[in-house]
DNA sequence: CGATATTGTTGATTTAAACCGACATATAGG
DNA sequence: CCTATATGTCGGTTTAAATCAACAATATCG
């Protein structure tokens, strides 16, 4: 990533929990199927150290790396539905009849959080 | 990531997939809520020109700048399951008595591929 | 339509992600 | 126990991810 974004350098505990949580399971996945870090990193096509990285949930990792070992490990199906717009129950009702382009225009000077 | 491992350079048609259907939800999620990519961009703690990355599915953005958009949308609780060794029907076959720290010791020289 | 905000693009800079070699430690399984 | 393999750690190198300023293009809405 280079220079670090808050949400690397400091994620909210719900952030790096889940990170935790899917390093946790992928490294569970890769012993379930005798697979050593070197073997299911080759397949994957990044070096054993970033399949450690994974397994440790390290958030500057980059999410193709993450998304490879669900490939490999043959779990991506489970990402289908994340973030499904018809799953949305919250972002159905905020939405109005219509489906801008763009964000609608901010009264004037930022709204900061 | 710097050096741009092969997973990122030219993923599977699966995860490639994947990663432009999660950006799209993202946008989608995020149009909804009538917010800019600067607002949420500003919530995450990431530049808005790494939000617009995320929601063209860039691979080697970093996997805390998705998960923190999934968070500040309040979507990602959607994660939980993600990977869960419970529903790895596939692993759990495999899956032997015992539960090794490390994968078995290979026969000998690569198997590769 | 016109004013304003959003989003896209480009080029330059900074910095750390990914890689590697080498070595230490832990684990598996004979 | 012993040995081969797996995994962890460290320093150093390469290279591009993230940022930013500035401007262009596009979309919103009064």
């Amino acid at each position: 990533m280079a220079r670090v974004s808050r949400i690397a350098e400091a994620p909210p505990h719900a952030v790096a929990q889940a990170l935790a949580r899917l390093g946790r399971n992928i490294r569970t996945a890769r012993l379930r199927r005798k697979l050593s870090h070197e073997q299911l990193a080759k397949r994957i096509g990044i070096s054993r150290y970033v399949m450690a990285d994974i397994e440790k949930g390290k958030p500057t990792t980059g999410i193709a790396a993450y998304l490879g070992a669900l490939w490999a490990l043959g779990l991506l199906t489970q990402m289908n539905g994340l973030a499904d717009p018809d799953r949305d129950i919250e972002g159905k009702t905020l939405e109005s009849a219509r489906r801008p382009k763009t964000a609608p225009k901010r009264k004037s000077f930022d709204d900061d959080f």
